[in-house]
This record gives C-alpha cells, sequence and structure tokens, in this order.
DNA sequence: TTCCAGGCGTATC
DNA sequence: GATACGCATGGA
C-alpha cells in the first residue's frame, strides 16, 4: 500500500481503482457523492459498519485518492482490507485478458475491486435485493438506517417481526427478514462459522434463511465474506452466460469467478447486449 | 397500462 | 429435478 499522511487525512497512490465504479456498481448501497470537494474530481461518504469515511478520487484518470480525517491505524486495520487494497487487480485483468468479451468487460471499467464488506449488512442488503431494482434496494436501506441511526446489527434488531418493517416497504421481503433476524440471534445461523466454511457448505447454510436462495447466498459470500469462487447468477448474468458462455466459464476465471462477475456485471448493465 | 427489477417459496408433476 | 406462478413496491 503506497500512501502518505498528510496532516489528518491520508493520499493513497493505488492503481486499479476508480470510486464510481467500485463504490456505484452495485455491490454495495450506501456509498453517497457528495460536493463538499469541489477541487477534486470525485467525492463519496458511506461506512464500513458503523465507521464512517469519505473519500476522494483526484483526478478523472488518475490513480490519487485522499481519505479525509482518517488515522493510519484506520487505513492499516480497516480501509485497506475493506478496498482490498493488498489484491493485485492489475495481474487479474491480465488473467482475465485471455478472453475477449471480459477483455471488453475489464478494458470498459477497470477500477472495479470487490468490496469486503460487512457480513451482516450484506446479509440484509441481499435479502431486501431480491426481484428489486438498484435504487429501491438503497431507498429502503436508507429508511433502515435512518430509523436505526446507523445499519443495525442483528443483535439492534432482536424480535423485530415484519410488521415492525412496514415503515421499510420492502413488501415481501419483510417477513425473510424477520426469519434471518430469528436464525442469527437465536444462532441457528452462525455467520462466523459459516464464514470459514468451503464455498458450497457456506451457500447451504446460507439458504436455511428464508429469502436467501442460491443467488443471494452467493452475493454474501461474495461481497460479505469475500468467498471469491462465488458466483452470483442474476438476471443480467444469466443473459451473459447464454450468450458468452453457453459452454461455461472459460478457465482464466477459474478460483476468481466472483471477481470476473463484478466487471461482467456493471459491463452488461451499462452496455448491454 | 404494462413491464421489469442483483429471486425465491410453493405447488405440481 | 424441473417448471409455472405469485409476490410488494415503484420507476420507466
Amino acid at each position: 500500500m503506497d500512501y502518505i499522511v498528510k496532516g489528518s487525512d491520508i493520499l493513497l497512490n493505488q492503481a486499479d481503482f476508480n470510486l464510481d465504479e467500485t463504490l456505484d456498481c452495485g455491490q454495495a448501497f450506501r456509498w453517497r457523492i457528495v460536493d463538499d470537494y469541489p477541487e477534486y474530481f470525485r467525492t463519496y461518504t458511506g461506512f464500513f459498519g458503523k465507521k464512517p469515511l469519505t473519500v476522494s478520487q483526484l483526478e478523472e484518470n488518475g490513480s490519487r485518492f485522499l481519505f479525509h480525517n482518517t488515522t493510519e491505524d484506520d487505513m492499516i486495520n480497516i480501509w485497506c482490507d475493506y478496498f482490498d487494497l493488498r489484491t493485485d487487480y492489475g495481474e487479474i485483468k491480465r488473467r482475465f485478458s485471455e478472453d475477449e468479451f471480459l477483455s471488453k468487460a475489464c478494458d470498459y471499467a477497470g477500477g472495479i475491486r470487490i468490496l469486503r464488506q460487512d457480513t451482516e449488512e450484506c446479509l440484509i442488503s441481499f435479502i431486501i435485493s431480491q426481484n428489486n431494482n438498484i435504487p429501491r434496494i438503497k431507498g429502503i436501506l436508507d429508511r433502515l438506517c435512518e430509523h436505526c441511526g446507523g445499519f443495525p446489527t442483528f443483535g439492534e434488531l432482536a424480535d423485530t417481526t415484519a410488521g415492525d418493517l412496514g415503515y421499510l416497504r420492502a413488501g415481501f421481503r419483510a417477513k425473510y427478514l424477520e426469519d434471518c433476524i430469528n436464525k442469527v440471534n437465536s444462532g441457528a445461523l452462525k455467520l462466523n462459522e459459516i464464514k470459514n466454511m468451503s464455498t458450497d457448505d457456506a451457500r447451504q447454510a446460507l439458504m436455511t434463511v428464508k429469502g436467501v436462495g442460491p443467488k443471494v447466498a452467493d452475493c454474501v459470500m461474495l461481497f460479505g465474506m469475500y468467498k471469491i469462487d462465488s458466483y452470483p447468477k442474476d438476471v443480467w448474468i444469466k443473459r451473459v452466460n447464454e450468450k458468452h458462455y453457453p459452454n461455461g466459464l472459460p478457465q482464466c476465471t477459474k478460483g476468481i469467478e466472483g471477481i470476473a462477475q463484478q466487471y461482467l456485471f456493471h459491463y452488461i448493465r451499462q452496455n448491454g447486449e
């Protein structure tokens, strides 16, 4: 990690990283563009758990990022992990370049990185995501955070019923959230143990929650447990598979299918075909 | 008005 | 195991 401390800020030099592409590509739903630093190309504010961060990308096509009001400790212990800064995405993209369509997807948005998000937030977010669109997912999560004073833990949601969640306007998903809250708080679903399971075993365990099927489970594993061999198949990726990979994914994605998935998902959603 | 959204539960075969 | 259908809500 290449950074220098500048007063209360930290200036990071990081290749293969773009804030728009990483924070607004449908893997996280709580980052917002702010206009407080017009001297920089783009600034977002958001959270890891309850830890806030404001971060700027200094130039549109540059590799300089300013982490505002951040300590070196938090940079090393939180944000370096959250933004997956120890992983060489340049090397991954070189691997993917042997596949023509994946190569196009990487060229289109080469600054995507997998966010290592909070497991609980990810589980709740992707239960809400089913048969839903991204703007509305964000709206529901906004209402949840506003109501709870930040993204709630399962402990804080103890004994919450679907009826209590009416203010979310989450529709039929409210009863799924209720089941998830109960299973986590009763110990029927042990997220810390699931993190250490194989991807297949973890998927089976997560799917014991009502409203968690293969797709939601794979998103929770990929974004909330960094199981990067999981490959969530939503409506968009199913189109990609049918058109470009009818006989399965190319060999170059082996073991890191989830990273390929993010490049493909973002590309197909923006460009179609 | 109708269709669709980072799907899944249920019924039926 | 495969397939068909309903589902809350809101934007296009």
